[in-house]
DNA sequence: CATAGTTCTTAGCCTTCCGA
DNA sequence: TCGGAAGGCTAAGAACTATG
């Protein structure tokens, strides 16, 4: 059995004679007998009978009927996707944001591609415990946001824009006065952060691990707009993107100190595999993505 | 009821594809 | 290269319906 007795018998509902089927499919009347003669006779029993000239179909037929409904339409839209993939005009785009704050810039972001590009099907997963490398390799995933680069032959980094950390403590915090804070700083300070490992957050690795200190306490707050609440009310302190900060409808309550010394700047890319760089709508992304630079940047 | 038209089946042949 | 299988075609025939 194969797609083709699907077509015949679907056309054969529709159309009622075998020589009109046959004129719908490009076959002879002749040629569409046989090919169902022969899989009757595979399957052993009958999906038509006669009822004076007319056709009928046999509770067989009608099965097979059932799965043309059911398979054909879906065989038609996969047919048209593959040829919009084959355009370069369709396909599948599922982002993995491994940096969370950078879900809330992308959605908009994305917002003039999807426009461009209505057959792309667009997914984005927020995870925070998220591996993207092999799931990029494994092809679960097409892209992943991220600003740590992930060293792998098959992969292209695309830049999307540069951003300084910075330290946002309350109006009335002891360093708001301050223009800049030091590793010392944070260790007598409860320090907020997104719920991820701390081998992931930079406030550790880059500022608190090499000067061999801890904060004194640690929060794990999942959504920025509520970090920053609690920074504005006094109950921590946190280090995060400045654009971010920026953006935020606390931005009048909080103050913003740049670490002292080297400004901390970190890079946002997209990370896609090589062989889809070359396809016409991923260069649509980088373009929409590369437009859309937060406007404190 | 005879005849013409319609629809489907069957027979025979041809072409193409694929594996040995 | 060859032979079998699959799928296509034309032509002929059977079964049925419509019409005069």
């Amino acid at each position: 059995m194969d797609i083709a007795h699907l077509r015949i018998i679907h056309a054969l509902h529709q159309y009622q004679t075998l020589g009109a089927a046959a004129e719908a499919l490009c076959l002879t009347q002749s040629a569409l007998s046989h090919r169902m003669k022969s899989l009757e006779h595979e399957v052993g029993i009958a999906f038509w009978g006669k009822q004076g000239q007319r056709l009928s179909l046999t509770p067989a037929g009608q099965e097979l009927l059932r799965l043309a409904q059911r398979v054909l339409p879906e065989i038609e839209v996969t047919r048209s996707r593959l040829q919009l993939m084959a355009d370069g005009r369709g396909g599948r785009l599922h982002i993995a944001v491994e940096c969370l704050p950078c879900a809330q810039w992308l959605n908009p972001a994305l917002g003039a591609f999807m426009r461009e590009w209505p057959d792309i099907d667009v997914d984005v997963v927020s995870q925070y415990r998220f591996s993207a490398l092999p799931a990029l390799l494994d092809y679960q995933i097409d892209a992943s946001l991220t600003p740590d680069r992930m060293p792998h032959g098959d992969l292209h980094h695309e830049p999307l824009f540069s951003y300084p950390l910075c330290l946002a403590v309350g109006k009335q915090h002891r360093l708001a006065a301050r223009p800049s804070f030091t590793a010392l700083d944070l260790a007598q300070e409860t320090l907020l952060t997104y719920p991820v490992e701390r081998s992931r957050l930079d406030v550790f690795t880059q500022i608190l691990q090499p000067a061999g200190l801890e904060p004194r306490h640690h929060k794990a707050v999942g959504d920025t707009e509520l970090m920053l609440g609690m920074v504005a009310s006094g109950r921590g302190v946190a280090v995060i993107p400045e654009w971010l900060a920026e953006r935020s409808a606390c931005r009048g309550e909080v103050t913003l100190l740049k670490l002292a010394g080297e400004a901390l700047v970190k890079q946002l890319w997209l990370v896609v595999r090589k062989e889809d760089r070359a396809l016409a709508w991923m260069e649509g992304l980088f373009a929409a993505l590369g437009k859309h630079v937060p406007s404190a940047v």
